[in-house]
DNA sequence: CGGTTCTTTGACGAGATTCAATGCCGGTGG
DNA sequence: CCACCGGCATTGAATCTCGTCAAAGAACCG
């Protein structure tokens, strides 16, 4: 399928609203030598272990990063959505120290490691976006610390929830109540340290107190102001404003 | 008090340990515009929602970064030893997401955050240092995402303190053995989404098999090789080889 | 349609929390 | 030097949240 646009659109709007990146700026992006791939849902993209040459950003889908714990059980520790570098550590670390996945199919362009080393030296500016990026990856993490850590099962579901939705939105994705969450019970309890079973207890007890509808499948937000104080989010920690 | 070391001595030792930075690096680390600064346990460093104007490293003592859940309860993310830089995050973001806290008495250097800013730009190896150790930061959160979400409580202590002795050893600061671990129950407990009391409770067990012992309060491995297993440990995800 | 994946529900058990009381240690001041 | 005090550590009992196991039902896919 031959696109008049550019596999990087999400990707220069994501660092638009990291930094103020120029003309010539969004030019080097869209010079990058790139291929696009696309892959299906439960796909692995990046496993722990290896040495990754290409650096992946996702332009069309989700995934997740996660973990696997020595009885067989996943954490994931973040989820993604299009525009997201999904290996931006790999710039500056050898070894891959978890896995990346789809959770749906997805659409992603690769690019060779050093082209984007080089991008971010040579256009300072994109340097900043790419450090903005990482360091908020690094607040979210600790976010979810503190939601696995401090949490009861049903505000830390709801939190998540609330972040990503929230994320969504700040990438022009679709607001709180038009957005089809895309997770399965069992990623949802993989990334809040549950299981699937209780998860399936608590989303039936958001629906009962009319915040959450499920139809089949997927869920929506039907009351967001009763679902983000149910969760006590404040988004302070994603660092939206730029 | 007059010392003919620099402050930045355990930083620039880190900083080696990360990248290859050469003399007129270090001479530039030296050069910085600083203050050295004290600090009693429990004293604040950072608080959530300010915005620091300076970057500070501990020298000597450790410090903790948390963040506060609604019920109240305090949620410790990570925790710092001597050479570490405590707050690169504010090179790039404006305002604190989490606290820093020093758990014992401690000795700081600060920087004006434009110095270290420039710092990074002007001396590339530097800058990748940096972006190391914030890259590795990282990875230690995701780390403690899948420990709080997936491990039982044992085995959670465990591989909590394994981290930070594991971490100490690469910075020079003495082997498990040796060690003497500064932290209260109700700070392991803190940083593992425990109570304090069920801390207690595992720290018993963990003395029973004969893999710690417990003087006073503080706490000594005695059976590195058995508590690393018990801990399921493997340092991977602290990327210590450069 | 047939198989697979995901959801739903119940009964039971385990692990961790809560509450409350006691003991220990180090520091401070009389 | 001793008495007191505050911060931690320790312990037990009762409780509760969440996990485990198991089975059945619903939705989606080719």
């Amino acid at each position: 399928m031959i696109s008049d646009v550019s596999p990087f659109r999400q990707l220069v709007a994501k660092l638009r609203r990291l930094a103020p990146i120029d003309e010539a700026d969004e030019a080097a992006v869209l010079a990058l030598p790139h291929r696009v791939g696309r892959a299906r849902a439960r796909d692995y993209l990046i496993r722990e272990g290896s040495k990754p040459h290409e650096c992946c950003a996702l332009i069309d889908g989700y995934a997740a990063r996660s973990k696997l714990g020595v009885n067989g059980g996943r954490q994931i520790v973040s989820f993604h959505i299009p525009g997201d570098i999904l290996d931006i550590q790999h710039l500056f670390l050898e070894r891959a120290d978890h896995n990346v996945q789809v959770i749906s199919d997805a659409t992603l362009v690769w690019v060779p490691m050093a082209a984007m080393r080089a991008l971010a030296t040579q256009r300072p500016t994109i340097g900043t976006a790419f450090w903005r990026d990482a360091l908020i990856d690094a607040s979210i993490f600790r976010e979810w610390v503190l939601n696995v850590g401090r949490r009861d099962a049903k505000t830390r579901i709801a939190h998540m929830l609330c972040e990503f939705i929230v994320r969504r939105a700040a990438a022009g994705l679709g607001t709180a109540e038009q957005t089809q969450l895309p997770f399965s019970q069992e990623e949802i309890g993989d990334a809040t340290g549950l299981t699937s079973v209780h998860v399936n207890r608590m989303l039936r007890e958001l629906a009962e107190a009319g915040l959450i509808v499920r139809k089949g499948r997927s869920l929506e937000i039907v009351d967001w102001d009763g679902f983000r104080r149910a969760a006590g989010f404040d988004a302070a920690y994603l660092h939206l404003a730029a």
